[in-house]
DNA sequence: TTACTGGTTGGCAAAATAACCAAATAAATG
DNA sequence: CATTTATTTGGTTATTTTGCCAACCAGTAA
């Protein structure tokens, strides 16, 4: 591979990176639904807040999110909405993984 | 999040995370062109055998790839194609993020 | 059997990530 | 101005991931 390939495919891997972690997957689909203050994701997830604060600024770095302060609250939203189309895929991955499963059980 | 829900992004993310990487990413698009046994994948990436062969089996491991022994080599092939839908939104990405730095440069 | 080729596995050191706490910042309020 | 609230940042430690090497395993062929 040379060296412009795998820039190519490391500024790719950099935003699937961001997205691949429960509490951030989690965000992008709850931010799907509209967008969420710091808090609310925070007391949805329950872990510290400075925690949830780090997700977001890994998304956000991505280009993946984006965040607007109103207030005193920092608002987050989806920049890029396709991002959801994951999740789709991701759902069929994991039902051919549990019919292996249950192929690997019949055995 | 309770232990279910935390359970399920957990899986979720499992299986992207086993996309997360240059090496890997490489290794899926190529394969959307059809089987390739390790040593062209190694000839490719350019990295230890080994090497390829753990990112192989991270991919297999997640229900993406799956693989067939032929003599002495063994082929892996996409289980799921839909996994390569995750490119063309990370192009949307990578595109909206070029816009967000020319913008910035703009300033 | 011996030797060879293609691939996997185990082990290790280096690098990257994750989570928390504490401290800093920024906007609103008394 | 001092205080409170919402969030970010810095620092630390624990965990995970990566990549190489060496050793091993599975077919194939001499």
């Amino acid at each position: 591979m040379d060296a412009k390939t795998k820039q190519k495919y490391e500024a790719r891997a950099q935003i699937i990176k961001a997205m691949a972690h429960p509490s951030r997957l989690f965000i992008v689909d709850e931010l799907s639904r509209g967008e969420r203050c710091v808090c609310e994701l925070r007391d949805m997830i329950g872990a510290d807040i400075s925690t949830i604060s780090k997700h977001l600024s890994v998304l956000k770095g991505a280009g993946i999110l984006e965040d607007e302060k109103r207030g005193l609250q920092v608002f987050y939203r989806l920049r890029v909405p396709c991002i959801l189309n994951f999740f789709g895929c991701v759902e069929d991955v994991l039902v051919a993984n549990a019919r292996r499963g249950a192929a690997v059980v019949k055995k």
